[in-house]
This record gives C-alpha cells, structure tokens and sequence, in this order.
RNA sequence: GCCGGGGUAGCUCAGCCGGUAGAGCGCCGGGCUGUUAACCCGGUGGUCGGGGGUUCGAGUCCCCUCCCCGGCGCCA
C-alpha cells in the first residue's frame, strides 16, 4: 500500500484485485476518446494499466474533466478491477471517481523525435519506459557493487572533489575557481585512496570523475560515475581477482532483479551469462599485439590500442578478459614496472565483450620513492604537487594496487546500449549541459 | 583538435535548373459506446540556425559564423 491508500499499478495485475475497488495513481500514457467512452493508460513506477471513463459511472460533474484528460496529465482513479481480454494485460479499472493532480499540455514525445531533440527535453524523455528500465538496471548495478565491496570487508571512504593538481596530466581537468586560487574537478580519486589505505588497509569510494576531453565516442562522458578501490598488499593479480568477482556479482544481480527490462531492451541475455562464470581470460598486451597482427591491423609493439583495435580482440571472448602489461610509455607515471621486464607495467584493462571495450583500468602502484619521483619528473609534472603522495612512500610504504570502474561502462554493456550517454540520466559532455 | 553528416511548422521530413514554402503527425472544432501508434470530416500552423554577398528576385548560389549528430585520438 502507498501513501493516501494507492496501490501500484503492478499489483492490480499479480495480487487477487479482480471485482474489488482499488485506488491506483499516476501519469496518463496514452489516451483514447471513442464515442461515449474514455480509455486512459495509466503509468507508475511499477507498470501500465488500462482505465475505462464511462459517463454513467462517475460522479455529476466529473465527465468535463475526463474529456480534457492528454497525455502525461497526473491523476488519481478510484475504480473496479475487472478482467477483460481487450485490455493490454487483460485487467482494466472501471473508473468510479478521479482527481486530476495536474493537466498536461501536448506532451512533445511521440516516438519518432531525433535525438538532439530528445536531449534537449531529456528531463521529460527520462518518463521512457526505456530510460526507465535503464535506471533500474544502474540501480540494480550500484546496489550490487556496493554489496559485494561491503561483504568482502573493504572499508567505504569519501575522496575529495575538489582538487588541487592533477591525477595523470593536466590538460584533461575542469579548472574552477577556489577562493583566490585555482582548483580542478577530481578526475580520479586514486591517489586519496592510496592515503587511506595506510590506515584502513582496503578501501573504495564511489565518486563522480570529470574528465574536460573534447571527446566525440559514445564511450565518454564528462562527468561519470568512478567506482575505484585500493588495498593495501594487494598485487596486481590480488585486484583482478576482485575485478572479475565484482562484475560477476553485479551481472548476476541484473540477471536475477532486472530481467524485465533486460528484455524491455532487447538485450540477449545469453551474452551476458558467461560473465557469470569467474576467473576471466587473461592475455598479456603482447598476445594482443599478436592477435591484431593476425587479424591484419598495421599495429607494432608499444602502439597503444586504439578503438578499433580493443573492439577487435573482443571478438575474441564470449566474456570479460584482461589486457595485462602493458608497455610502460602508454601508461600513468604511477604504475609499477615490472620487475621481470622493466619496459612494461603491471597494470590491466578489463575489457567488455561485444565490442564494448573497457571497463576497468588498473595497476600495482610504484611503491618505491625514488623511482616514484623518476617517473614524476620524466612526465614533466611538479614534484612539489605530489610531495603529498610522494610521502607515503618515504613514511612505511607498501605494495598496493587498486583499480577504477566506470559505472556507466558497465551499464552500457551490462543493459547492452549503443552510447553511454543513456547510462546516466543527465549526461555531459562536450558542451552539453542542458538540462 | 581532425574528418564526415545536418539545422525548413510543435515533431518527422520534402522542397528540381534561383521565381517570396508543402506533406504526414500533433493541436483546435465536430462525429463515433472497446480504444491498443484509433478512425472519419473541417480548421490551425513558418524570422527556412545567424550575418553578409551575388541577383530584378535566394530555403536554393558564394563567403563568414553559431549550434547539433556520427567517427577518430584520449580514457573508465
């Protein structure tokens, strides 16, 4: 039972309403005037149903109104549950009384808008069963990330937004005032996580990033959800281990909550089931390189791999897999190197299958000063800017390692979209802002 | 930043070799007692993204500019 005595529109359909009055509440999402009568669907968060408006059956003077009702209008209906076969799920409501709440002008969704229209009114686009399902399923993802973390011990921490020098590079940073100084939009929580693990041993934290990349893909965004974890005496492979345990959890949860939407999507869901089975392939950057040969790509050692050439290797695995050592020069400046072949690091890629591409990027972190510094130089950064960071090597430095997740990433492939922009319901980039 | 496509009615689009704009849907009015993207009849609807130029005349040709979409690079 909702507040004010409502129900939720599903149950008119799985609980035993049939010959009883109910009081269902919501939007009108899709109206329909024949002769005498007046068929209203009726929308919640929970489902549609069909509600019939016959004159003979409301009160004197409620018949204006129910003429008047358009699409999106916000009411209340009173009514019978009867069984019909004509109606959509075979029950309606035989309408006894109404409240309207709010008449709604023409509603500007039809179905065939395009889709720079459709963002420019995203904040009424977001009443889509479509979007809705996608919410539900980013629901469903958060909840299961959060739970698996929780579970498995790692202590929840809040990083900073504000920041004041950059993780990796600087030209990818929102510069916003700070006071009489400047400050940047975190871009990465990373490096207040490894603060923390000196304390708390394995932590995570769940933030906003914002990267100011002129990007153009629909794999970007300028402000996306940043799952990112750090544990102290964690290798490399310790972190891939929980990477590929995490996504796992999280595509079952999906496949056990959400598969309505799934398949209000369309999503095939036999894509998504060999995720559920743990450890997930591993090939080093080298293979890759070998593979992309094979497959034809003009591509030479050391060369990062561009968007096409992740999207061929995962034609390659049913399931999540890992791209492992990659060459140090592509890689951040906090990557350890490893120590059997300096001129690679130990870091990762969880790539998506399906040609989504990568979902998580991580590494065993240089825990040695003077290398740490090296590196620090070499990139032409500041030292002064990480002396911060630069100090937990010098006080009972450790090996660690930590990864991030991109949220929407994971949605995407997860719900099977084709732009990321529809993982997050205001999205942003480039200059989109509105609304 | 680079490459490609686009901006005409509220929406989706058409508009030829330059002659001051059309359709469908929506909306409004009327009709219809079971609609499922309802249907039928009538009506309504435009600074053709902005600026400049050529021309007797520009949605159409030329120049500049703004915005949007797709792709690349970068990344999660």
């Amino acid at each position: 039972m909702l507040c004010g005595g409502a129900i939720e529109v599903r149950k008119v359909f799985t609980e035993d309403t049939v010959g009883k009055e109910v009081t269902v509440r919501g939007w009108v999402h899709r109206v329909f005037k024949v002769g005498g009568k007046v068929f209203a669907w009726v929308r919640d968060p929970t489902g549609v149903v069909q509600v019939v408006f016959e004159k003979s059956s409301l009160p004197e003077g409620t018949w204006p109104q129910v003429k008047k009702l358009t699409r999106e209008s916000s009411l209340e209906v009173r009514g019978v549950v009867r069984e019909d076969p004509r109606a959509p799920g075979g029950r309606e409501v035989l309408a006894k009384t109404l409240k309207v709440y709010g008449f709604s002008p023409p509603f500007p969704i039809r179905g065939k808008e395009e889709i720079e229209f459709l963002l420019d009114i995203r904040h009424l686009w977001l009443r889509s069963r479509r979007m809705t399902a996608i919410m539900k399923i980013k629901h469903t993802i958060l909840k299961a990330l959060r739970e698996w973390l929780l579970r498995e011990g790692w202590w929840e921490v809040t990083p900073p937004i504000l920041t004041g020098s950059a993780v990796e590079g600087g030209a990818t940073l929102f510069e916003v005032k700070y006071f009489d100084k400047k400050a940047y939009l975190s871009q990465s929580a990373q490096l207040y996580l490894e603060v923390l693990i000196y304390s708390l041993g394995k932590v995570w934290s769940l933030t906003p990033s914002f990267r100011a990349e002129k990007s153009r893909t629909r794999r970007h965004l300028s402000e996306y959800w940043h799952l990112e974890i750090e544990g102290a005496w964690y290798d490399m492979e310790d972190t891939m281990k929980v990477a590929e345990e995490m996504v796992a959890y999280a595509v079952r949860k999906v496949l056990e909550e959400r598969r309505e939407e799934l398949e209000f999507l369309g999503r095939d869901v036999s894509k998504l089931e060999p995720a559920l089975e743990t450890p997930y392939p591993k090939i080093t950057y080298d293979e890759a390189i070998e593979r992309l040969k094979a497959k034809g790509f003009n591509i030479e050692w050391g060369d990062d791999l561009g968007a096409d050439e992740e999207r061929a290797l995962t034609q390659d695995f049913e399931k999540p897999f890992f791209v492992t050592h990659f060459p140090k020069h592509i890689k951040a400046f906090y990557m350890k190197p490893d120590p059997k072949r300096p001129e690679v690091v130990l870091g990762y890629d969880l790539l998506a299958p399906e040609g989504y591409g990568e979902i998580i990027g991580g590494s065993q972190r240089e825990d040695d000063y003077d290398k740490l510094l090296q590196r620090i130089k070499e990139e032409g950064l500041n030292p002064k800017d990480y002396e911060w960071y630069l100090d937990l090597r010098k006080y009972g430095t450790v090996p660690h390692s930590g990864f991030g997740l991109g949220v929407e990433r994971l949605v995407m492939w997860v719900a099977g979209l084709d732009h990321i922009r529809d993982a997050t319901p205001f999205p942003r980039w480039r200059g989109r802002i509105y609304p």
